[in-house]
DNA sequence: CGGTATCCACAAGGATACTG
DNA sequence: CAGTATCCTTGTGGATACCG
């Protein structure tokens, strides 16, 4: 059985919504993340990525698959499944040293843009 | 001596430019790369980013500020420098990688790109 | 030299509602 | 269930020109 996925992933604190790290389109690392542990149906997907209205789903998903990160597979009973290619799944590394690098990094990120408002 | 900044980077087959992978804004990551070799100074980086214009270039810059990885100095003589800090030179690291990843699959991209078009 | 000022175009994202 | 259809707002980037 794989892992449910979280019910939010837009905790504030997420290091992966923050710049200067975005892969792709706004939404791309955390599907891509979200995908890591298996194929997921659309549905599946909606539920941790709740403030992303279907259409901009659909767009950021058929993104990811014009670039081969993807592939959509239809199954019987008009179900959908999304799943990672190898080379979508290759992508994971850099993405997990970039978002490895947020969450380290992230408070000296705060400050810094803490004590430029100050300025 | 620091070695001088290429005349141009804006190769079309320079995969810093491609998605999937983006670092801050547009032009964050080039730049990030143009001040890996030491202090730049604003016309030193508009060479190599000719086709960013200097509102743009500025922006850019102004945010890398913001976020605490680029440090703007001035210096005597209406001359300025921008220097990465250690919070930007640490994320050379993540960049590399995921420049590493998008010449190494940069072929796979284009080839998906191709036969999405052809379907 | 190192920027601003102004104006503008377009793409990306979002709100809302509806459908095969 | 897995999307579309519409419409709209915003942000980002760019063109061009000018300034201390």
């Amino acid at each position: 059985m794989r892992e449910p996925l979280p019910a939010d992933m837009f905790d504030e604190l997420c290091p992966s919504t923050l710049n200067p790290i975005r892969f792709g389109d706004k939404w791309a690392a955390l599907i891509i993340r979200c995908l890591e542990g298996g194929p997921r149906r659309f549905s599946e997907l909606r539920l941790p990525l709740s403030r992303v209205t279907p259409k901009v789903l659909t767009t950021s998903l058929r993104n990811l698959e014009r670039d081969g990160l993807v592939t959509r597979t239809v199954l019987r009973g008009a179900h959908v499944e999304y799943t990672l290619t190898p080379l979508g799944r290759s992508l994971l590394e850099p993405l997990d040293a970039a978002c490895t690098w947020a969450e380290e990094h992230w408070d000296e990120l705060l400050d810094a843009r803490e004590s430029h408002q100050a300025s």
